[in-house]
DNA sequence: CTAGCTTCGCGAACCGGTTCGACGAAGTGA
DNA sequence: TCACTTCGTCGAACCGGTTCGCGAAGCTAG
């Protein structure tokens, strides 16, 4: 069944159909509710793909995120669900492109085919060649996080160096001195994933500032990993009172970590962090942390996108997010006496 | 840059291209290196719309899965990401598809609109008018989840009974005697889902067989409810000493009910249920459960899929997965002198 | 030398929409 | 009454691929 058929039933040629779908030309009324009637009888949808062929437009969004090799995190989890629903406002779809082992291939399937009007890309590094590559072939794409060169382009982003330093300011005030940072894998450090870094730095410039001993430590996405990383924390350094992490999927390890070691949270040990509130609130006690908007970013993602998509010519904007600090139970004052 | 462009550089027809392409009809090896280098030259790629148009087949996959407002688990996330990467081997790619507030109008997007080849649908009901729907329109789906009638369909589904009378056996077997059930939400009870039902199900019937005492709840898929479950559970019989959940996002609030309430897992009361590896290994102690293969269900689903998309007349096939309970730290024996 | 078969390439039709130019009918103002 | 618009509709071209039928050239066999 196609636009051919509907015309044919209700006496009119293809052309009016399509115009009376579209409103692009005026059709009388009597037509209209002709076709319309024809249409509901039966149950004719225009076919996608030769619409898109016709006008060029795909009217669906990639979204580009990472291998199942990092383990997800649940702040992914939120942000596709919410990137799919704000698509959905704009009636969008939303094509899922796994930049996995072989990401040059699905790379040019969303582009070099066609199949996508514009992308998303999270996992963002500082020097990205993704970005870098999309932005010279002029393709609309907004980026979740920032390369070392934000200045221009399309994104939505976290300020992980203000959020670290917030961490660290909040542990200072309330005594501590001698803090760890626990990052993503040492694998995304290097790649250089923009948040690792930094959140590296935010953590790291605060904690001169405030005079503070610290030792910062890489961590895999996993709660075997947390827990092992609490135990070369506490070897390295026993005295240490409090951590600042900014890996959501090890805080269950970090947490079982310092309860093998027999430091109370929150009297003998804070916890701090970047992690979104759902995940803070799973873990006991319930930690205090910058809660990443997850939900928020998606939508202000598929926002700007559309915007991009439907006037090639705008300049780039851009959302620097910072929340604040929600106080929950993980952290408390510096005891000055760590358990020996 | 398309077909035609190609043709003309390299000085043959456009269907010599394409059949040099394509491979279906044979091309002399000199025209096909002229049309290979042409095309590398350029970085052509063919357009995925007009391919799609063509010849009927759009190489997409529509995944339908739950609206935000449930929140994700974790092992949703898990199988999101596994399906994406079963895919793209088959050269699939995956289209989301919120089944949310207006299911209808993106089902009639993905179907109506014939954007994808098939469907893996996701949350499914004993009486799921989607997938009747979709058998009635013969069109190639595979549920996660079975209807209350899956002996012709395409599925593949836990055996929430046998894996719900696991856990009351393992629980039986160390001598509890008064056992809880925390099941999903209460309007997702209502409204069919099947592994609620099933889970309920197996529960019940095994509970019944050892001649335990029981009682069943309903709770909200997240941390607070969880916690406020475990109130209820011990104050309705405080004689309680082990819980079965298939609740995975609650599983957090619920550790933290029963440390609230005195009792120390597994010295005091037992907790196992049916939980994602993933996030059994977060919490602490470690938890007794059957794994969800989530990966291996994704993998499966598409495996599934393409092959009923491949030989449209196949009769149903489906696969019921019965993963063996994962012994870690979260059962203990009973007692016998549950705390007042 | 010619009939018959392969191999290789071409042109045209087709998939199902959109859009442009043209054209007849009706309406408007002088 | 005539020139000029406006309105509603149609036919044809186009988007960028795939596929079918045909025919030219080259080979083999009788």
């Amino acid at each position: 069944m196609n636009i051919g058929e509907i015309a044919e039933r209700a006496g009119v040629s293809r052309s009016t159909v399509s115009y009376a779908l579209s409103g692009k030309r005026s059709v009388s009324e009597e037509t209209r509710r002709k076709i319309q009637r024809v249409i509901d009888e039966l149950g004719y949808r225009p076919n996608a793909s030769a619409r898109a062929l016709a006008n060029g437009r795909t009217s669906t969004i990639g979204l580009v995120f990472p291998p199942a090799g990092n383990h997800y995190t649940g702040m992914q989890l939120d942000f596709i669900g919410s990137v799919v629903e704000a698509a959905a406002v704009h009636d969008y779809d939303v094509l899922l492109s796994p930049s996995g082992v072989d990401s040059d291939r699905s790379f040019q399937r969303l582009l070099g085919e066609r199949r996508v009007d514009g992308a998303i890309l999270m996992e963002i590094r500082l020097e990205d060649d993704r970005v870098e590559h999309l932005a010279e072939l002029d393709f609309p794409s907004v980026a979740i996080g920032r390369t070392a060169h934000p200045e221009s382009g399309w994104w939505v982003s976290l300020d992980h160096t203000a959020l670290a330093a917030a961490c660290v300011h909040h542990l200072a005030d309330l005594g501590h001195r001698r803090v760890a940072f626990v990052n993503r894998p040492e694998q995304l450090l290097y790649a250089g994933y923009e948040s690792a870094h930094r959140g590296l730095d935010g953590f790291t410039k605060a904690a001169a500032e405030r005079g503070l001993t610290v030792r910062t430590y890489c961590c895999g996405d996993d709660a075997a990993s947390g827990q092992e990383c609490v135990e070369r924390i506490l070897h390295d350094d026993p005295a240490t009172t409090a951590l600042v992490t900014l890996n959501e999927a090890a805080l269950g390890g970090l947490y079982r970590g310092l309860a093998r070691a027999g430091r109370h949270v929150p009297r003998d040990f804070s916890v701090t962090g970047i992690v979104a509130s759902r995940w803070a609130e799973t873990v006991t006690p319930q930690l205090t942390a910058a809660d990443v908007p997850a939900e928020e970013m998606g939508r202000r993602a598929v926002d700007l996108l559309v915007e991009r998509i439907e006037q090639p010519t705008a300049p780039g904007r851009h959302h620097l997010l910072t929340p604040p600090i929600s106080l929950r139970a993980s952290t408390g004052p510096a005891t000055g006496t760590p358990i020996p």
